[in-house]
DNA sequence: GATGTGACTTTGT
DNA sequence: CACAAAGCCACAT
């Protein structure tokens, strides 16, 4: 049972979002780069969508690239999303927070850590 | 296997 | 700010 080839990428995202620490947020564009995988935004997308079998992976802190979280403002997913948010203390105006302030930036260390693997 | 969709991004109108 | 186009690719029809 040989596997896709393709569920590796995915642990590769999901090992990614896991360095994101509490108070910082990430975009998909990002979290794909830092994964080793360029231009693969989407696929952290999909892959945040699947199934984390138990893993504490905090998908709130993953935003889209101008900042705004990827769901229908007022969908049931969009306030769960900012309420966590809220919860770590970042602010979010309109479904949308500021990156200026608070995207996460990785220390050499965490990069060569979640490039490697 | 072609087509459409989507938790995306970037550049250009 | 909104929209279009192109790039990306897994998945559903």
């Amino acid at each position: 049972m040989a596997d896709t080839g393709n569920n590796d990428k995915v642990k590769q995202i999901l090992q990614t979002v896991m360095a994101v620490p509490e108070g910082s947020v990430a975009t998909y564009g990002q979290i794909a780069d830092l994964a080793g995988l360029p231009g693969r935004a989407r696929l952290a997308g999909r892959s945040l969508r699947a199934d984390f079998n138990g893993e504490p992976v905090p998908w709130h802190r993953i935003l889209r690239a101008d900042g705004k979280i990827a769901f229908p403002p007022g969908s049931e997913k969009a306030k769960e999303q900012r309420e966590l948010l809220m919860a770590e203390g970042i602010m979010v105006k309109d479904n949308r927070v500021k990156l200026r302030n608070c995207q996460w930036q990785p220390d050499m260390a965490t990069i060569l850590f979640t490039l490697k693997y």
